[in-house]
RNA sequence: GCGGGCGUGGCGUAAUGGUAGCCGCAACGGACUUAAAAUCCGUUUUUCGAAAGGAAGUGCGGGUUCGAGUCCCGCCGCCCGCACCA
């Protein structure tokens, strides 16, 4: 009966058990349909889902339902990025074992996620801490090995002291470890690296063929990668007394045409130059302690000032024989980017100004605005524009008068003739360190032999397990304290080796999931048949705090494994799409506390404990964190308003990309349009067999066919906030024409509602399919297409405007033109009296739009 | 500092250069009810006006256009990303 409430509790399980047994979302290749992959970021299970991963979740569910219902071959798989430190944590906290910890979290997902009756292809589920998908991972490692994209070597690294483990660049954030927050240290070790600076270039150029990634993202990639033209060259050195040093020293700049107003050397502190000079230099030795102790975090870059100590060796200048210029060990030279040394021309550039500044160093301007008058004077700031072609060299002997471009063409020349330097770009982008120092991740498979050196682990030996009798008992990595597992044979000579007890870095297993997922059982990594359909990923979704790692890490694996002839494809993904946030209001107590918002009731306006009773403070609408404890669960609101009331939400309102505020109000609203659709349809399907007024069958049946159009294009566009909206008017257009329009007209507009909205709400769907008396499901049927015929109107609403100003609307023959309108319209009695006598320059017609007359004012 | 984005009712938002505010939330009024909840109907940018009907209005100031929330220039504010990268 219609007065009955729907009741999801019993309708969500029932219609997930019918997909489930008819295995409605399984994925086959079929090569006569266009296929579609949807893919949004795979979850950490970390434990429970959060409302990010229902927003996110719920998302890709809409496409993946909506194009199937198109008729797409869609591929929609799930699995989980299992290895990882919070299992660790938690068997040293709990005394659990991080495996039995992860596969217990992936459980517990798994059943969330399948109460939210997202339309999942189960059967290619996996986790990456699975010794089947991890192995592949291994033999990939030892063919990029074997192609040179992998190295070994001794570097400065990051050390999070906290962590106990090496973390890559793209992880130390302000100066501090991206997971555990402790201020990252400098060591130096022995360490694995994925050579991505061999795809520098390509990894830059490709992004430009990425139309349907945001530019934002995009952007932060091209800066990440950071693309520099240089010059890297040498001065010859000199001590103090003149005598000539056997080396000389080679800096990197991009600015060679400034060459002339060079008046210092800088070096880093960790320059061999500078080691050297420490070696008898105290003074020195403390300064570089003192640079190594503050790091590169952003505080401390504000705040420090430049500051150096001059080595007592000088560098000649290369084009004037006189003049010699002190070289310094300065804390603003980084000994990781081009060659650790700089020239300082404080004249036009922001540090070696201040620098100059600080040590009295000369500031010889070089660079002048092309139309300067006289002198060119140094005022209080450096001039560090002129790149185009308004600034000209001046002080510069042979430089003078030529635009900056021009000069640094004559600048490398002239060094290149003389083999003193050569044109370089340079990349801000590092190389990939993936050795860490944990545990919970997958075993890098190779052995090191006393008398072979690094030896590859042989593919039919792999996986390479990780051993689950480990303990946690003591700092560091437990496989460096197992008794047994790395003693192994060398697979070379036989005699006794060890293996290596560093694991990967987990960002390498979620660099090629998505290949995975095309054939999940395949006994090779990826099965090129099976890849050869699916992949690209035509819509990936995720965080935008993404942007840089995953992202530009998958993109620099699909060309390392397009090297090694695992794949065909190096850009992974077509398009991509950030969602916001899920935020949420915060509460505090009296005493400083966050309190849930569970707990926080209002009365009368003023908030307070629903225990307690303490009266609360609103704070900020932030995102949902543990630590704010502004968090809702999302079984809670599953539990007591369904899924697709939560499905629902997260697709109401708010565009997609922006952060959506979670509020109960809302919720509660999404929840009372589900039993109003419940009502609708149950009202729809009990009045059979009347007829209706034909005037309102028109409209209700325009109103159904406009709608399909603008939704199916809103859906293509992820624009889910707008097909939402337009779902709402179709329902207030059914409501109203409840009692009017016939029941074929009803009942069209009732199952073209239902299939509209079933990618959004598939189970209520499904339901209101069964009380419109079908007997198949709404997951078989097609997506409606919209009649043409009744999209054609016979008259439209035109706005008529004086002089740009609205001041009537006049209801005419749709394609009305000029010699038809303007006699009609000057009638207009609002017309007249605008106008009031004065003459008509010009009248516009904007046909079915607008009129706009213009006239003297 | 560099780069990007955004600024529209009480709130979330919508608007191929063409009637600003669709849709939702909240609020208010009414119907139903013994009452409440739920539901249904209606009102809701501001302002003047009894009404009819005006006026103003998309952060601020200019410009282009018959016409600007939308395009251009200059500001202000907020958000995000990057940052001693030579």
């Amino acid at each position: 009966m219609a007065s009955e409430r729907y009741n999801h509790r019993v309708t969500e399980p029932k219609w997930q058990a019918y997909w489930t047994e008819n295995k409605c979302f399984e994925a086959e290749i079929d090569p006569a349909r266009p296929k579609y992959y949807v893919l949004e970021m795979f979850p950490y299970p970390s434990g429970r889902i959060h409302m990010g991963h229902v927003r996110n979740y719920t998302m890709g569910d809409v496409i993946a339902r909506f194009r199937r219902a198109c008729g797409f071959n869609v591929l929609h798989p799930m699995g989980w990025d299992a290895f990882g430190m919070p299992a660790e944590n938690a068997a040293i906290e709990r005394g659990v074992h991080p495996k039995g910890w992860t596969y217990d979290n992936i459980a517990t997902m798994r059943a969330q996620l399948k109460n939210m009756g997202l339309a999942i292809d189960w059967s290619r589920e996996f986790a990456t801490c699975d010794p089947s998908y991890y192995q592949h991972e291994q033999a990939m490692f030892i063919d990029f090995l074997q192609a040179g994209l992998v190295e070994r070597r001794v570097s400065q690294v990051n050390w999070d002291p906290i962590d106990q483990t090496v973390l890559a660049n793209e992880q130390v954030i302000d100066g501090r470890g991206w997971r555990s927050g402790a201020l990252v240290e400098k060591r130096e070790l022995a360490q694995w690296f994925l050579k991505i600076t061999t795809y520098a270039q390509d990894l830059l150029n490709a992004l430009d063929e990425l139309p349907n990634w945001p530019e934002k993202v995009r952007l932060m990639q091209k800066n990440w990668i950071g693309r520099s033209e240089g010059m890297k060259f040498s001065f010859d050195l000199e001590d103090a007394d003149g005598n000539a040093l056997p080396d000389g020293l080679s800096v990197y700049t991009t600015r060679h045409d400034t060459i002339f107003g060079a008046s210092f050397c800088a070096v880093s502190v960790d320059h061999p130059l500078a080691k050297q000079a420490a070696a008898t230099n105290l003074e020195l030795q403390d300064f570089r302690k003192e640079v190594a102790a503050l790091g590169t975090s952003e505080e401390n870059i504000e705040r420090a000032e430049k500051r150096g100590l001059p080595l007592g060796i000088f560098a000649r200048h290369p084009f004037l024989s006189d003049v010699r210029i002190p070289v310094y060990a300065a804390n603003f030279v980084l000994m990781g980017y081009g060659e650790g040394a700089i020239f300082g021309c404080p004249a036009h550039d922001q540090r070696d100004f201040d620098f100059a500044r600080k040590y009295g160093l000369p500031i010889l301007p070089v660079v002048a605005p092309r139309d300067h008058v006289g002198d060119v004077v140094v005022g209080s700031e450096p001039y560090v524009d002129g790149a185009g072609d308004d600034a000209v060299l001046v002080n510069s002997a042979f430089l003078n008068g030529l635009s900056t471009a021009d000069a640094k063409a004559e600048v490398a020349r002239r060094f290149e003739e003389s083999f003193r330097g050569s044109r370089r770009i340079n990349f801000r982008l590092r190389d990939w360190g993936v050795s860490r120092q944990r545990y919970w991740g997958c075993p890098i498979p190779v052995v090191h032999c006393k008398s072979c050196g690094i030896v590859p682990v042989p593919k039919q030996h792999l996986p390479i397990e990780l051993p689950e009798d480990v303990k946690f008992d003591k700092p560091g990595n437990p496989l460096l304290h197992h008794p047994t597992w790395r003693h192994v044979p060398c697979p070379s000579c036989g005699n006794a080796a060890e293996r290596e007890t560093d694991t990967f870095d987990t960002f390498i297993d979620s660099s090629w999931y998505f290949a995975r997922f095309c054939s999940p059982h395949a006994a090779t990594p990826v099965d090129a048949a099976a890849a050869k359909y699916w992949m690209g990923v035509d819509q990936y979704i995720g965080g935008v705090e993404h942007a840089i790692l995953h992202l530009l890490y998958s993109r620099f694996f699909a060309r390392a494994m397009g090297a090694t002839g695992h794949l065909q494809m190096d850009e992974p993904f077509k398009s991509l799409f950030t969602q916001g946030m899920v935020i949420h209001e915060t509460f505090k107590s009296q005493d400083g506390e966050w309190v849930l918002p569970s707990d926080a009731v209002q009365t009368n306006g003023a908030w307070m404990h629903r225990e307690t009773g303490q009266p609360l403070t609103v704070g900020g609408v932030e995102k949902m964190s543990k630590s704010k404890r502004n968090v809702v669960d999302p079984d809670t609101i599953i539990d007591s308003y369904g899924a697709d009331t939560a499905r629902w939400f997260m697709l109401s309102d708010t565009p997609p990309e922006r952060d959506i505020e979670w509020t109960s109000a809302g919720a509660e609203g999404s929840w009372r349009f589900v039993q109003r659709i419940w009502r609708l349809v149950n009202e729809v399907s009990e009045r059979a067999g009347k007829t209706g007024n034909a005037e309102d069958d028109l409209v209700l049946r325009r109103a159904t066919h406009k709608v399909i159009g603008w939704i199916t294009d809103d859906l293509m566009a992820l624009r889910f906030n707008r097909a939402i909206a337009r779902i709402y008017e179709l329902s207030n257009a059914l409501n109203a024409a409840l009692s009017k329009a016939s029941t074929a007209a009803l009942r069209e507009a009732a199952e073209t509602l239902v299939l509209l909205f079933a990618p959004m709400m598939p189970h209520l769907a499904e339901e209101c399919w069964v009380a419109l008396g079908n007997s198949n499901a709404v997951v078989d049927q097609a997506w409606p297409k919209a009649d043409p015929a009744m999209l054609v109107e016979e008259s439209v609403t035109m706005a008529i405007q004086i002089n740009g100003k609205r001041r009537d609307e006049i209801v005419v023959p749709k394609g009305a033109g000029k010699e038809f309108l303007e006699p009609l319209v000057l009638a207009l009695g609002s017309v007249k009296r605008v106008l009031n006598g004065k003459p008509v320059i010009k009248f516009i017609v904007v046909p079915d739009r607008i009129v706009n007359i213009v006239c003297a004012s």
